[in-house]
DNA sequence: ACGAGTACGTACCGTCGGTATGTCGTACGG
DNA sequence: CCGTACGACATACCGACGGTACGTACTCGT
């Protein structure tokens, strides 16, 4: 087979048509929905036809996963650099929180990665995919909260699926609302109120009379 | 206009085709989903046609929604029973909780209410439809909750929007866990949590310390 | 009993996802 | 160079399904 495979002229006309028909799956799918949108208009859109379109991908199913994963990679990029950040545990969430919401007003992924997606992916096969993706990353954060005390001691998946809960209709407010700055401020808040009501001995309270040793409140 | 309506024989047999028409929609939208389910099938399974349906319900949509609402009312009087007893409204709302967490193992609840009715009707007209429902339940509880003093002051919209997600996202998980009645227990644990984490002063953690001074206190 | 309107059934159309097949260019061995 | 094999796309077509037009039988008021 081939070695080391030059990237040829052929290849690269290719990846660049693959991505044509995805970057035209984003939006037709975002704007009219999965059920809305005919593979003809999406080929079209690239300057193509649907027999290119079924060259690349095996069908509509496909051409939408591929779409669902170019947004959710641009996604975690925006985060990412937000996230990467070392420092306070609890502050680097609580700054995820606030990252997400704030990224979140993008609508393909509100309509695609929210929205469509557990329907036409299937609710399993959603879940499975989003483990690899902002799903992945709050879980794994609630996982380091909890092992390091800093959150109460839930069962991590439970937690983790409320929380993205939240998260996504939070999200979805926002994206609908008529003031989404304001919405989004708002579901700023109180979500990161909710997490604070979950901190073990309810986080830095000003004077509660809960006789366990409270050694952790030191913040504010 | 008419005073008593004698419900002829023909409106009678006309009401029965119709209601057989939404249960066999329901069903088979349960089971295969709304892009996954023909209109034929559904006639076909209520022993008529597509004319039959057509006469009834001006689409596919309108069959849906129609679906919809008769999952939701028989979801609502389940509910209802448990909620109406009047008490405590603290522990009302969390009988409520936990009545929403165990009855959401409905399938038909899941599948067409949770998962599919967003997309279908489009994620306003679902809002809208919610109002009347669980997620107008939820969001007056949460409005007497607030005003009673018992819940933190949020934007009450925000916070019922996020607490419904947060259930939404329960229902989910317990509808595809492999053991739902554990899942079942373990979302009703947590969800109580993080709502007890919303609770002034934090609510009674350990032997409820406070009684008549919790109006109104302020933190931070 | 008879016209009228309603509750369906039947036949058909357009659209769309998917398939089968054709065509053109590029890489490649000789 | 030249034929040839293969990959990248285009074209033509099929079946399924949502929706429409129209036909028909039955009920009900008069």
């Amino acid at each position: 087979m081939n070695v080391v495979t030059v990237r040829s002229r052929r290849v690269e006309y290719s990846e660049s048509t693959r991505q044509a028909l995805v970057d035209s799956a984003v939006e037709l799918f975002t704007k009219r929905g999965y059920a809305g949108t005919s593979l003809d208009e999406v080929a079209k859109r690239a300057r193509l036809t649907k027999g290119a379109l079924y060259h690349h991908f095996s069908g509509k199913q496909a051409l939408f996963e591929a779409a669902f994963d170019s947004v959710e990679n641009a996604f975690m990029r925006k985060l990412g650099e937000i996230v990467s950040a070392p420092g306070d545990p609890w502050d680097t969430a609580i700054a995820g929180l606030r990252a997400y919401v704030r990224v979140c007003l993008e609508p393909s992924y509100q309509r695609i990665v929210i929205h469509e997606a557990p329907v036409v992916m299937g609710w399993e096969r959603w879940r499975e995919a989003e483990e690899h993706f902002s799903y992945g990353l709050l879980r794994s954060t609630i996982e380091v909260l909890i092992t390091s005390g800093e959150l109460e001691q839930l069962p991590v998946e439970t937690m983790a699926r409320l929380l993205f809960g939240s998260l996504s209709a939070g999200a979805s407010m926002i994206a609908g609302a008529a003031d989404p700055k304001k919405a989004s401020a708002e579901v700023e808040r109180t979500i990161v109120r909710v997490v604070e009501g979950l901190r073990v001995n309810g986080g830095p309270r000003v004077a509660e009379p809960v006789r366990e040793h409270r050694s952790r409140s030191r913040r504010r």
